[in-house]
RNA sequence: GGAGAGGUGGCUGAGUGGUCGAAAGCGGCGGUCUUGAAAACCGUUGAGUGUUAAAGCUCCCAGGGUUCGAAUCCCUGCUUCUCCGCCA
């Protein structure tokens, strides 16, 4: 959620800076709407003072023992004319808020024009490619050989779009998520937090999945409108819903490890072929909340964090500045970390990091309190992925593979693993 | 699943349908004292909206209702705690 007074200040300015991200606001709609606002809230204020002063007047007449009779007619029709007058303006302000919150986030201005992917800029370049001296195969090929992936199952349990694991690359699996939460807990500073996998309809307003966004989700049947998390950033964001936090105890930085699940509604025949887009991932979070003046210079830290995963784990990988048009809803900024696929001789997404300024704190209501002013201010709201756990399996295997089609453990795993240097169809 | 008791400001916690946005304490902030700090004492201190500033308005878990008037009464939901039952 946008700051309300923008909208009915400097609206044109901010249909401007929406235009970049290829977002029309209806200004018109909103202005028409906005001056009705502000002509029957004043109406229904006045009526509810003079309620307010009528009822002190009974009170008082009561207590000395008057007759109130009189009093009582003259304030006669006057409930009916406030309740009409309450029913409209809130009526007016719902639809107001429908369409406020429904308005996404303002570009930061450090971020790329454009509007489409291929307008994505290349920040840095880290890692060397490998190359390999035989025709390196995908994932798929690779753990299928091995007898330790295998979609067929799956699909059997459930339906497309989903994986069992055995043995070793199990483990590897479970290792490299290990590996991600000792690093950020033991290296990054953050807290290691464990948080509910189901949330209900406000969590998914506060970090701006809903109301839009609701087709992604997969929702649950029960009358308690129960989502699935499509990303650990709803519940850890969430975590401080409706909360004021001491100056002094930011920043807050918050680590997770959770699945994810998403419907992939409007993917269909993208990315079919294994683990790139499941309908269940784990993903290892990063979440920080910090101030205002912070946020720019954590998105940096934040990312590097993620990038320091990739690193150790001896990836090639690119940073990548989304441009205005490829941003999600909430972010005012956004960092993709891209790692090498060797099979399919590109990089790919594996990390999405993001400053959300005080969007998603005012939707959820977060504040601190301002040392200088002694007041309750938005904090800003940050989050990254450190990093997806299924991607980051397929990028290893495929990268760390060799021509027998046996897999290495990449160095700092081995400890997770029992020392085990070689994942191969052996050790199933 | 059954029975009972709660949900009030940053926190703890009072609050007979009318002067209650709400006692008191803690915490915070400012001051006195002190070389400095602590203690003590004095003052101040909810959030939002609105305004040049104010006035006004809204908010006592959420949503409905009763009433001229609701933190207070009624209904529904959510939630916390205690006891019983069941259970990984």
């Amino acid at each position: 959620m946008l700051d309300p007074k923008l909208f009915r200040n400097e609206i044109d300015q901010l249909a401007a800076a929406l235009k970049a991200r290829g977002y029309s606001l209806d200004v018109a709609a909103i202005t028409a709407l906005e001056d009705k606002r502000k002509s029957l809230q004043v109406s229904c204020e006045a009526l509810q003072q003079e309620r307010n002063a009528s009822a002190k007047n009974i009170g008082k007449a009561k207590a000395q023992g008057q007759d109130i009779a009189p009093l009582l007619a003259a304030v006669d029709d006057m409930k009916a004319k406030l309740q009409q007058a309450e029913a409209e303006l809130s009526q007016l302000q719902n639809e107001l808020e429908a369409i406020l919150g429904g308005v996404p986030n303002v570009p930061h201005s450090t971020v790329p024009a454009g509007l489409k992917e291929e307008h994505n800029v290349v920040v840095s370049s880290v890692g060397d490619i490998p190359s390999f001296d035989f025709e390196p195969k995908d994932h798929v090929d690779l753990g299928e050989a091995l007898g330790m992936l295998d979609f067929e199952t799956a699909s059997k349990i459930t339906g497309s779009r989903f994986a069992v694991m055995k043995g070793q690359l199990a483990s590897l699996h479970r290792a490299l998520t290990q590996f991600m939460l000792n690093t950020h807990t033991q290296e990054h500073g953050y807290e290691e937090v464990y948080v509910p996998y189901i949330v209900n309809r406000e969590s998914l307003y506060g970090t701006g999945q809903l109301p839009k966004f609701e087709e992604d989700l997969f929702k649950l049947d029960d009358d308690r409108e129960f989502y699935l998390i499509p990303t650990a950033e709803v519940p850890v964001t969430n975590l401080l819903r409706g909360e004021i936090v001491e100056e002094a105890q930011l920043p807050l930085r918050y680590t997770t490890h959770t699945p994810c699940f998403r419907s992939e509604a409007g993917s269909y025949g993208r990315d079919t072929r294994g683990m790139i887009r499941q309908h269940q991932f784990e993903k290892v979070e990063l979440v920080q909340f910090v101030k205002p003046e912070d946020s720019e210079a954590t998105l940096e830290t934040l990312t590097g964090h993620a990038e320091a995963i990739l690193q150790k784990l001896g990836l090639a990988y690119r940073k990548m500045a989304l441009c205005a048009g490829d941003m999600g809803f909430s972010a005012a900024k956004t960092y993709d970390l891209d790692v090498w696929l060797p099979s399919q001789q590109q990089y790919r997404e594996i990390s999405s990091c993001s400053n959300f300024q005080d969007f998603q704190a005012r939707r959820m209501k977060t504040r601190y309190r301002n040392s200088e002013t002694g007041k309750p201010a938005l904090l800003h709201t940050l989050n990254g992925s450190g990093l997806a756990v299924g991607r980051t399996l397929l990028a290893v295997m495929e990268n760390y593979q060799q021509a027998d089609g046996s897999i290495v453990v990449p160095p700092v795993l081995r400890p997770y693993m029992g020392g085990l240097q070689v994942i191969s169809a052996a050790g199933k």
